[in-house]
DNA sequence: CGGATTTGACCCGCGC
DNA sequence: GCGCGGGTCAAATCCG
């Protein structure tokens, strides 16, 4: 517990000071950039400068018109296009013009230019750049971006979706909240009808969603959500509502954009029937273990950018020595989608820990302990051998971790997490998301975030189970308090789950240490 | 009777 | 300008 708390201070630390640079940031950036863009650039040259000073020395001077667009942190960008200017420039024999803007790009595959990014290029803001910006982009410039950065450059005012591949024989998934029918629509290329709802807990709520059958498989329902709900969730609805916040939120903030790409992971760890989620899971693995997005992915189909979470794939789980990079990365690194990764699964040792230390030790040590089978109402159905070491894709838990303590387990996984950048960034990501939505929300519908008085909790994943004398116990409950929400009927636990309550709003410190 | 669903009409953006 | 397709509206219908 120690431990613990250790972790969770250092971690609030790191975020406080996250924040407190990017506000910095923000403050340099929209104190000198108005004022005196070449003076910005002469203090602090940008890469774009190093560039072309580097291999234009003596650069022509430039009318004020024939100024075009510099890019702030988009290292490959940069260099493709002083590439192309180069180009120019050796063809030509003169420069065609400079850059200046703020882009969001999605590169594959560059390092630079995820590990460069910064909240002020998120894509909110590069859309409101976008707007205020009375420059259009030449055609030729546009050309070369691209293909989903250009439909993002052209749509800034699309909303940004997230659509869920589930296999459900209901006619809708089961999400928690409650949504009223306004539309069906046969589309193109489907013969089966798309139907429009929108979400009815508030009459304002401007969240919508698409209902659709895969024309390939019937078994597979295609639900796509937009917008962000301007009301406090049901506990059934926060899972799904986190899931697609997050992933917006990693969408926008393009901080997922890691160099071993994004994996999108709702990582719902559940004991129970994923609460609010309604299609079969028929991989017994995966029934006690956390949710996991094998396959998602960042398309800007229909012209919205919208990250798709496939739910479909039978190996829901992370394989042991699963590595996002050099798979699935590298499957969809030819065409413009991405993987996202919310669960700190991206290396291979960070995963080791987690999927040790949390996924698998819940049960065995139960077993272990009460003999008894894992068998509970809430639980879907996995019942793994204790006498066998637990196995997943043909790789053993190590022996050392099989041997640790719950609570070693507990920490350790804690600490895994937390040392895990990419989660970090994600906590930044997400947290920085919902202060946002809830920030935004509060100015465009009058404080309703203070309204609601929405607090951020950080859960672990819970797994209810019986003890010896067949009582049911839960490892929340051996969790310090701090951990634990005081939704105590709370029937699944997300790894990492953003819920709203309605005590008394906290400050920003307290919520990261929550 | 009121809320939810259905369904044809309409609007709008986009490509040609 | 026109056609196409996605998305929404709203009157009609259904249903508990």
């Amino acid at each position: 517990m120690d431990a613990v708390r250790e972790d969770n201070e250092r971690l609030k630390l790191t975020l406080s000071q996250i924040l407190k640079d990017y506000h910095s940031l923000k403050m340099h950036f929209h104190g000198t950039a108005p004022r005196d863009a070449p003076t910005l650039q002469k203090n602090r040259p940008t890469q774009t400068e190093c560039y072309q000073q580097a291999s234009l020395p003596d650069l022509p001077m430039v009318e004020e018109s024939d100024l075009v667009s510099l890019s702030l942190g988009r290292f490959s960008s940069v260099v493709e296009k002083r590439n192309n200017n180069e180009k120019k420039h050796e063809d030509h024999g003169k420069l065609d013009g400079l850059e200046l803007g703020l882009d969001c790009k999605f590169h594959l595959g560059s390092t630079e230019v995820m590990k460069n990014q910064s909240p002020e290029h998120s894509f909110d803001e590069s859309k409101e750049d976008e707007q205020n910006c009375t420059f259009t982009p030449s055609k030729s410039l546009k050309n070369e971006r691209s293909g989903d950065d250009e439909i993002l450059q052209q749509n800034p005012l699309k909303k940004p979706r997230v659509s869920i591949r589930a296999t459900c024989d209901t006619q809708t998934m089961n999400d928690g909240c409650q949504w009223r029918k306004y539309g069906q629509k046969i589309a193109k290329g489907n013969p089966c009808p798309r139907a429009y709802y929108r979400c009815t807990a508030s009459s304002s709520c401007p969240v919508r969603k698409q209902v659709q059958r895969c024309a390939r498989d019937m078994s597979v329902l295609i639900t796509t959500y937009e917008g962000t709900h301007n009301h406090p969730l049901s506990v059934t609805a926060t899972p799904v509502a986190s899931a697609t916040s997050a992933a917006v939120a990693m969408l926008k903030s393009g901080s997922s954009t890691s160099q071993q790409g994004i994996e999108v992971s709702a990582t719902s760890s559940t004991s129970t029937n994923l609460t609010g989620f309604n299609f079969n899971l028929t991989n017994n693995l995966t029934r006690s273990r956390p949710f996991y997005f094998p396959r998602a992915s960042i398309s800007t189909s229909q012209s919205h950018p919208t990250v798709v979470l496939d739910l479909t794939t039978p190996n829901i789980i992370p394989p042991h020595n699963y590595k996002p990079s050099s798979t699935l990365f590298s499957a969809m690194s030819s065409s413009s989608s991405t993987c996202l990764n919310f669960s700190s699964t991206p290396s291979s040792s960070s995963l080791d820990s987690i999927a040790s230390s949390l996924y698998v030790p819940w049960n065995t040590e139960f077993h272990r302990r009460s003999g008894a089978p894992f068998n509970n109402k809430n639980h879907v159905g996995a019942s793994y051998n204790t006498s066998q070491p637990y196995i997943h894709n043909n790789v053993q838990t190590p022996p050392e971790v099989q041997n640790m303590h719950v609570t070693d387990k507990i920490a350790a996984a804690t600490k895994a997490i937390a040392r895990d950048p990419t989660f970090q960034s994600a906590l930044a990501a997400a947290i920085t998301s919902f202060i946002g939505n809830s920030g935004g929300n509060a100015q465009e519908n009058h404080g309703s975030a203070e309204n609601f008085g929405q607090n951020f909790h950080l859960y672990f994943p819970q797994q209810s189970t019986r003890d010896g004398n067949g009582c049911a116990t839960s490892y929340a409950n051996k969790l310090p308090q701090p951990l634990i929400s005081h939704q105590k009927n709370l029937k699944s636990f997300p790894i990492l789950s953003f819920s709203r309550s309605n005590s008394t709003p906290m400050s920003l410190g307290e919520e990261s240490e929550k």
